[in-house]
DNA sequence: TCTATAAGGTTCTTTTTTGGAACCTATCGC
DNA sequence: GCGATAGGTTCCAAAAAAGAACCTTATAGA
């Protein structure tokens, strides 16, 4: 299968990383959530080409995670915000650098920790069940169609077991 | 930047996803979270030729996310299956699955949803600051640095600003 | 006025990485 | 013996990425 096709499986996950799921578009995100906001900016922070960042960044503005903002009439410059889309990417974002932390990490330890201005402590946020407030454990955790499932299969567009890849 | 030097940054989430940053790392991930375990099934199940797929597993087992198990000795068969440190990517998987269900999602609705077996409820995990047990706002959160920043810049091991980069 | 510089790109060329197909090897069931 | 199956490897063409050079407009400074 091509890598461009891969957003035509019945998967939110294959979806969503047909969007963010390349090598720079997670990174440039992260320098967005960093409040960097100028093309210049995003190219000294990433050591990522013009080329390559210009293209990362016209595709995040298709997609709507990101959006353009003009701050120079007289030169038409623009800057790229995240968009609400974008900022509800906090939770991958989050959770990418607390594995990070955890299992990519140096002798020196994590580079980086949050304070919860909310409550003013240090804060490792954590997953947790929204019904029960429990954290989370993978095995915990039962997969069951959902009506983006059952309609498709309602009108036999489901091959056999396509329900079973649709993470 | 050469992607390959990509871990080089101080942050862990360079770090992380210079192991499953890729485009097919993660997708081999989520079937092995759905009990996928031999070289075909992964085949089948992502069109994924076998030459990429014998590459990415390969390397998974490298990095310590997955684990060879033999279950056929006769012809040296093994299985591939997640170690902690895989198991551990499940809030990755989630909130990538999470966001996909809500913004790359087509009319019939999210493929899939998840009943959480402790409690009995269909589940939306979230994101709770593990102190005050309030759902996490991005704009709430204050990066500060830690110690693998403050000691490589006790060092003197970092540039102007590079502490600034380290999410 | 002339020149330099900066922002935000685009173009060009070379390397790397993919995708696709064909092929290989050992064992099993018949 | 004969085809099927699992789990690969090899080869080649196509696509994507890296790196450098170039372009355009505007503004700042000599």
């Amino acid at each position: 299968m091509r890598w461009e096709d891969i957003d035509s499986q019945v998967c939110s996950m294959a979806r969503a990383l047909a969007i963010f799921g390349d090598r720079w578009t997670l990174l440039i995100v992260r320098d967005a959530f960093r409040r960097i906001r100028r093309f210049s900016d995003f190219e000294k922070s990433l050591g990522i080409t013009k080329h390559r960042l210009s293209d990362r960044l016209n595709r995040l503005v298709d997609e709507g995670v990101m959006k353009k903002a003009l701050y120079d009439e007289k030169r038409g410059r623009y800057e790229y915000r995240l968009t609400q889309k974008g900022l509800e990417l906090y939770p991958v974002l989050m959770s990418v650098v607390q594995w990070g932390d955890k299992w990519a990490c140096d002798d020196d330890g994590f580079p980086v920790e949050f304070r919860h201005k909310t409550c003013g402590h240090v804060s490792v946020p954590r997953y947790v069940c929204d019904c029960c407030n429990e954290p989370i454990d993978p095995r915990d955790m039962q997969p069951i169609p959902g009506p983006g499932v059952e309609r498709k299969r309602a009108r036999g567009e489901l091959v056999q077991n396509e329900h079973s890849r649709n993470m």
